[in-house]
RNA sequence: GCGGGUGUAGUUCAAUGGUAGAACACUAGCCUUCCAAGCUAGACACGUGGGUUCGAUUCCCAUCACCCGCUCCA
């Protein structure tokens, strides 16, 4: 069987995980929506995670921040510095390239002592440089490129009527930002001492210059991110105990180890903020991708922070009587593709024999959409199985079909991952008794009605 | 943003300068029906805009979207 994503991304669309967004209109590049299936997969992804890092934890608590930020957040965190880029083309061989990056290396190799020598130039000093001094396109060796244009990450809107720089706001590019400005608030109205951690759902935005694999990479997106604040020194030990956290979290749901890959950045990769980074990579079918990020960020967020606010964000430890600006460990998750790869994990395409096929989603049962089908052998007997419906559907979400026939209503169930069916046959209105059937062994077994509450209690626990 | 490719029903694919077909899926009805192909009926498509033409889904141009590659990626 072949895993490809034209195929993932057919199904996605036809059974309603992901459709193209604003599709009247013709779409909109790289946007899409989750439809009926894809919510449920995504709300039970969220849900799966929470529970695990913040309901179970005996560290963490949650926050929900705004989107919408003092900009000085961005100023603080480094972002609208960092966080654009100067781009400019080769008009003969048509690459492209960062012009700061470019101008750097020019100089680097005429007067290796004047490195750093463009930082702080604005584009018309980039600009004139590479015109003056004829700098050479280093793919071509030719000198014909254009003009330089800032690509920058962070969707830029304003707040107010007036469109004005000074009402300048941003869409967040992380959520992280949110809770480190939070991180004062949350010590004290939670009791929590160092160690503990503050995590957070919710959508970030960035005007990545090449989306793309579905919704892999997209400009608006979901993250769950830990802040984990500890005491420095601390850092590593717990940069290892996130890691392996984050890695059990994942086998716990299905992923196989063979699917997923540890990868730690060497010291020219990591970030200027980070001291540490390890990325837990998942084959999709289009190759690795990075699922989590997790990062040992030093004091780095709070100590600037601290500087451009002027509050103090330091902590008191009274058990040590030490004061100091903690250090934070973050492990951080793209929603969208952390669903995508579960997606991914779980398609299997089945021989039966005879020629006879079946697409299966194998998704563990805490993250099938639809946790329960139920079925009528008949429909003259829509009224029993209706109230088993009922019934269930309070705790799980269930899918009522009464249409086609009941191998169909199977395979059906099957193609969306459902873990379970139940079918009420003519029996059912003597014995009391339904049929469940398993999806991925596809046995069957009969059950008493009374009993199905207790039967499915257990099942949906990871 | 650059280069190449592709746009016909929900999906996969036909055909055609003059009424657009199929399969699967879907809907309704019939059938004591436990692993998709039973019977009958039905709904649904030429990405968008312009041009050439008596007439364009078909030819031309533009645009949009998707795919592959490049560039980039807190």
């Amino acid at each position: 069987m072949e895993k490809t994503m034209e195929k993932i991304v057919a199904l996605a669309k036809t059974r309603g995980f992901v459709y193209p967004g604003s599709e009247i209109y013709g779409g909109l590049a790289n946007s899409w929506d989750y439809g009926h299936l894809g919510v449920e997969l995504k709300n039970n992804v969220k849900k799966a995670w929470w529970q695990k890092f913040v309901m179970e934890s005996p560290y963490n608590v949650g926050v929900d921040s705004a989107i919408i930020m003092n900009p000085q957040v961005w100023e603080a965190s480094g972002h609208l510095k960092s966080f654009s880029d100067p781009m400019m083309d080769c008009r003969e061989c048509k690459a492209r390239f960062r012009a700061d990056q470019m101008i750097e290396n020019y100089v680097a190799a005429k007067e290796p002592e004047l490195e750093g020598a463009c930082d702080g130039w604005d584009l018309a000093k980039m600009n004139d440089f590479i015109l003056e001094n004829k700098v050479p396109c280093p793919t071509c060796g030719k000198h014909n490129f254009t003009d330089i244009r800032q690509f920058n990450l962070m969707f830029k809107t304003f707040q107010g009527v007036t469109e004005d720089a000074k009402n300048t706001v941003y869409l967040r590019p992380e959520t992280a930002q949110g809770i480190f400005v939070n991180f004062k608030n949350v010590q004290r109205t939670s009791r929590k001492k160092i160690p503990f951690g503050i995590a957070q759902i919710g959508k970030a935005f960035r005007n990545e210059i090449t989306p793309g694999n579905f919704i892999f990479r997209t400009r608006e997106f979901e993250q769950m991110e830990l802040e984990f604040f500890c005491e420095p020194d601390t850092d590593l030990e717990w940069f290892a105990y996130w890691k392996e956290f984050c890695i059990n979290w994942l086998k716990s749901l299905g992923l196989k180890e063979d699917e997923m890959r540890i990868r730690d950045h060497g010291p020219e990769e990591l970030s200027f903020y980070s001291k540490a980074t390890t990325d837990l990579e998942f084959l999709f079918p289009f190759g690795w991708g990075e699922l989590w990020g997790i990062a040992d960020r030093t004091d780095y967020d709070l100590s600037q922070h601290q500087n451009v606010s002027g509050e103090d964000l330091s902590y008191f430890d009274d058990s040590k009587n030490i004061r100091y600006i903690p250090y934070v460990v973050e492990p951080s998750l793209g929603v969208d593709r952390m669903a995508l790869a579960f997606l991914c994990a779980a398609y299997d395409e089945e021989e039966l024999g005879d020629g006879d096929m079946r697409t299966v989603l194998h998704f563990h049962p805490a993250l099938a959409p639809v946790k329960i089908g139920v079925f009528p052998l008949s429909k003259k007997l829509n009224e029993g199985a209706e109230k088993i419906f009922t019934n269930l559907s309070k705790k799980y979400n269930c899918e009522f079909d009464d249409r086609g026939n009941i191998g169909k209503r199977y395979r059906r169930q099957d193609e969306i991952g459902t873990p379970f069916c139940i079918t009420y046959d003519f029996e059912s209105e003597e014995d009391n008794s339904v049929t469940v059937r398993f999806r991925d062994s596809m046995a069957q077994e009969r059950v008493a009605i009374a009993e199905l509450e207790a039967f499915f209690a257990e099942k949906f626990t990871f």
